[in-house]
DNA sequence: CTGGTCACCTGGAAGC
DNA sequence: TGCTTCCAGGTGACCA
């Protein structure tokens, strides 16, 4: 489910109603995700006011006084807002009370994170090393091109590597690579600066436009078994193997990166 | 440092 | 119908 768009879209779903109220309550129904939960969250939070939500990539990041917590949705986390009373459903794992509205994550997959951070947030080891925003003004063609230099692996391997740049996962690669005209083998210190600053223009329209359509999708957060996060845009590429190019007509292939499946157009992407 | 592979975990779809 | 196999939106750990 997750990447940048899911994540941002799941930040403006939640924060408004949960900024400035205290919490009120932590329930763990699961001794680990992918790191063990921390048993001294309830304590730590407990009557404390949120003061912020930010994101970090594909990590959101709680501000409370004490601390931080740090989520992640892994493959296939989701939070929303149930009522509190609200009976919980198979891998519901985390609900964290704030009087009548209960931010209730949910994880089938359990490859998502919650840690508690004490300190500052950007030391912590797992966002200490992460790359640019996409979305921010360091996030241009010279900027990619200087950290590109040199290296051997492919344009749609390098792009999709934290350290890079984060926040662009699999979907979004194949995506933005079909938008640039690039094919996604080619070996990424060799891509020209001409064509990297089309590809981060590419990648800034495709998230920007992924986190435009799930933003009909915002009262989804509230109760109801709505579906945060199983918006999408219309795929140019992905999942579409077999399929006429929407530009060209030629049939869409799909290859294999690094266990990733990856889609393009032989024709427009070269 | 870099790139390549594996592991973590569950569930849905496809194949037989 | 039921069993098996493959695949899935992420990413840290480990190895050469």
């Amino acid at each position: 489910m997750p990447e940048l768009p899911e994540v941002e879209v799941t930040r403006r779903g939640i924060a408004p109603a949960l900024i400035g109220r205290r919490v009120t309550g932590v329930t763990l129904r699961t001794p680990a995700l992918r790191y063990p939960l921390p048993r001294s969250l309830a304590s730590n939070i407990r009557g404390a006011p949120l003061e912020g939500i930010d994101r970090r990539g594909k990590y959101l990041l709680l501000h409370f006084a004490a601390g931080h917590v740090l989520l992640h949705l892994g493959m296939s986390g989701t939070l929303r807002l149930v009522p509190p009373d609200a009976p919980p459903g198979k891998h519901d794992h985390v609900d964290i009370a704030f009087g009548n509205i209960s931010l209730r994550m949910n994880d089938p997959r359990r490859f998502g994170a919650l840690l508690w951070i004490e300190g500052e947030p950007t030391e912590h080891p797992l966002l200490a090393s992460l790359g640019v925003e996409p979305l921010e003004r360091g996030f241009t063609g010279k900027a990619l091109h200087k950290s590109l230099h040199g290296r051997s692996a492919a344009i749609k391997q390098a792009i999709m590597d934290s350290h890079v740049v984060v926040g662009v996962g699999n979907i979004y690669a194949s995506e933005s690579l079909f938008r640039a005209g690039i094919s996604p083998r080619t070996t990424a210190g060799r891509v020209s600066l001409v064509r990297l600053e089309k590809l981060v223009t590419a990648i800034k329209e495709t998230l920007r436009a992924a986190i435009r359509a799930g933003g009909s999708t915002l009262r989804d957060f509230f109760g109801s078994d709505g579906d945060p996060g199983h918006f999408q845009l219309e795929h140019l590429v992905y999942g579409r193997e077999g399929e006429p190019c929407r530009r060209c007509g030629t049939t869409i292939r799909m290859i294999r990166q690094g266990q990733r499946a990856t889609f393009y157009c032989s024709k427009c992407q070269t």
